[in-house]
DNA sequence: TCGAACAATTTAAATATTTCAATAAATAAG
DNA sequence: CTTATTTATTGAAATATTTAAATTGTTCGA
């Protein structure tokens, strides 16, 4: 094991966080995750994505799986927050990608 | 026009970019297109993956598409490069979306 | 010009994703 | 315990993506 990124961040985990990315419902929600800094309840989704409580569901579970969002869990509630390391592995990933 | 950054990466612009990267042979021919120092033709991606011509093609086009690579015509070959400019928007991009 | 080599397009199929209605699960409040 | 609230799951339809065969377009070399 020589490379220690690579550990973290595979082809694999990388492909699946940027499936996570790849609709614009979910970047809505990364970015009102970041608009209510790191405090957004399931709840509050719907009234800013115009679609039914288990495609925002459907969508949330894309972002955890990922792992690039964590939800916890208050109450009746769930409240998510950006992941950044693993926002930072990423981009780190797509550095890599990079010719110079 | 205040942001200028927003010009040159809005959401529609990341989601096709997104999109580009979310399927594990595209990010296959991006890594080649790195391993070869920006220099990788058409023709060689046969060698790489398993799939027929057309199909190479269509992942091609959208990853030219997204912009996040660039086709140089040569003759009968075309020679793909990495766009890092885009994939430095890209990157601004997602540390946007980041809290801290 | 003709044929070979490489890339792009068209069309259709197989597969995956998105969406919502209905339902279930979990928890808070009364 | 019962009901209301919030989130998750299931199942099915609509839509999108991926794939390859067949074809077309381009360019090079003889």
């Amino acid at each position: 094991m020589t490379d220690l990124a690579s550990t973290t961040m595979n082809a694999k985990k990388a492909g699946r966080i940027s499936k996570a990315l790849a609709d614009p419902n979910r970047l809505v929600i990364l970015k009102e995750i970041k608009k209510r800094n790191d405090c957004l309840y399931c709840v509050e989704i719907t009234d800013i994505i115009d679609l039914a409580q288990p495609s925002i569901c459907h969508h949330l579970k894309q972002l955890t799986d990922s792992e690039i969002i964590v939800g916890e869990k208050e109450g009746r509630n769930v409240k998510y927050k950006l992941n950044n390391e693993v926002m930072d592995e990423y981009i780190a990933f797509l550095q890599s990608l990079k010719t110079e």
